[in-house]
RNA sequence: GGAGAAUUGGCAGAGUGGUCGAAUGCGGCGGUCUUGAAAACCGUUGUCCUUCACGGGACCGGGGGUUCGAAUCCCUCAUUCUCCGCCA
């Protein structure tokens, strides 16, 4: 969420590159500040009755040492008003920091000023296309019966055993799996991330520290028994290992990268869209999440985009990157490039990756800050993740693309991980 | 799952109802001394809210309670350790 100072010091400006999400802010903007001043006032008398409260009690403290019990108890009976007075103004500032909690919460992040205007997904900026589609001819097939030809994954045996959306990868299919996903953390690990292994399943504070809490969750499975979530991506408990941490500037960059399977509900999704691995209850992917300097994020989102593009690169697909307009970005995001890999017997744009500068929005959240050396001001760290990549679409287009009469190819960059070249 | 003990500042560790936001040691930072370093000595060393400032307020695992007053007493939750049980 954005802090409460900068909205007060830049609310015109605010609410102006919110048009850019197509929101409007105004509203919100005026109770938030309204709120905060309410909160000042309603603490400055707070404070002012416990100045009082505990020079009395000092009083007493003295007075009762030095045997002086009359006068002790006298000073007692000042107290109870003022205890009366204390304790409603501080619910009363509980109250209010939920409020504007719940205020603040509202509020998307500030889109950075490239983000192009835009209503959807439509109005998405294409900056870069690489590779051309592959001419499949006319017998080709789509993954999902590949899939089925070759015995590599199958989704009825999934609905048999949890339901649709959780498919059993067999055989070589599993092999693939496991080949991608550690081509996928050995060429993260090359370029300097530090590889973790966090809980699969997280606690509500780890929810609420990257906001898929209060207002996702419908869409991560919960354990209602010891009131858990099943991780809906990495980014959740990798970044929350910063949650309440002052990092020092020195140690910026902070590259992290995570295998870890995703579970989503996806409630609401239906149709072609949910086809074959196009989306998934379960599926795996490998995530990598950065914390930098304000003044380097930027720098560094550069950075995770060239990364997650010699992926796309080495795996051999033809690729295009698009830079998120306001009404596809997301709502803590302040810019998103998205990678689209081309799936060549569906012709269908995947989207394989989105890699986000999130700015202060979830760092404050979090309360992730960072110190300047010799510094005594703690400050907000940045924020940034991407994949890299998600396996289920690359899978779709790896067997979809790489369709020959003699079977499927294997990228070569995979041979030494699956130890073979031909799916057939 | 059962029984018991514990949780204090970066770390170690005092404090069991009243100038305790917290002794002391280590570590960190600054300084004196030194050609330089070490040692020694001196100073400094948490986070947050509020104020132009002086100052005021909150925080001793989380939450709640008792009391004029809580790190200290009570309830509750979490975590850690020991013993027993179960187990990949």
């Amino acid at each position: 969420m954005l802090t409460i100072n900068y909205i007060k010091e830049n609310k015109a400006e605010a609410i102006e590159r919110l048009k850019i999400k197509n929101f409007d802010a105004a509203d919100l903007i005026d109770k938030a500040i309204a709120k905060d001043q309410e909160r000042k006032e309603n603490q400055h008398k707070l404070d002012d009755i416990l100045t009082e409260l505990n020079s009395i009690s000092k009083e007493i403290g003295q007075l009762f040492k030095s045997g002086n019990i009359e006068a002790a108890n006298a000073a007692k009976s000042k107290t109870s008003s003022l205890k009366e007075d204390s304790k409603a103004l501080n619910q009363r500032a509980g109250e209010i920091d939920d409020e504007l909690f719940k205020i603040l919460v509202e509020i998307p992040n500030i889109p950075h000023e490239s983000v192009p205007a835009g209503k959807s997904e439509d109005d998405n900026l294409e900056i870069k296309a690489v590779g051309s589609k592959p001419d499949l001819g006319t017998n080709n097939l789509p993954h999902w019966e590949l899939a089925k030809k070759y015995d590599i994954i199958d989704f009825e045996l999934g609905n048999k055993l949890t339901g649709a959306g959780f498919p059993v990868y067999k055989g070589k299919g599993a092999k693939l799996q496991r080949a991608l996903i550690n081509f996928f953390l050995d060429e993260a690990e090359k370029a300097g991330f530090n590889e973790v292994q966090p809980p699969v399943l997280v606690n509500e504070a780890s929810g609420f520290g990257t906001g898929q809490l209060p207002d996702k969750e419908g869409q991560m499975y919960h354990c209602t028994e010891d009131n858990l979530y099943l991780v809906p991506t990495a980014e959740v408990p990798v970044t929350n290992i910063y949650r309440d941490v002052i990092v020092s500037a020195k140690d910026f960059p902070i590259k992290n990268t995570a295998y870890t399977p995703c579970f989503r509900r996806e409630a609401g999704s239906y149709g072609k869209d949910v086809r074959g691995l196009n989306r998934l209850h379960q599926f795996d992917k490998v995530e990598i999440v950065c914390i930098d300097h304000p003044e380097k994020s930027y720098a560094m989102l550069d950075e995770m985009v060239t990364y997650v593009e010699g992926l796309v690169n080495k795996l051999g697909f033809p690729y295009r990157i698009l830079r998120l307009c306001g009404g596809d970005v997301s709502f803590t995001s302040a810019l998103t490039f998205d990678f689209e890999v081309f799936s060549a017997a569906q012709e269908k744009w995947l989207e394989v990756s989105s890699v986000s500068n999130f700015e202060s929005y979830q760092a404050n959240r979090l309360k992730l800050r960072y110190k300047e050396e010799g510094e005594k001001k703690t400050k907000l760290a940045h924020t940034l993740n991407g994949s890299a990549l998600a396996l289920p679409r690359i899978v779709a287009a790896l067997l979809e693309n790489n369709q020959t009469a003699e079977g499927i190819k294997i990228p070569e960059v995979l041979v030494k991980y699956t130890g073979f070249d031909m799916i057939n």
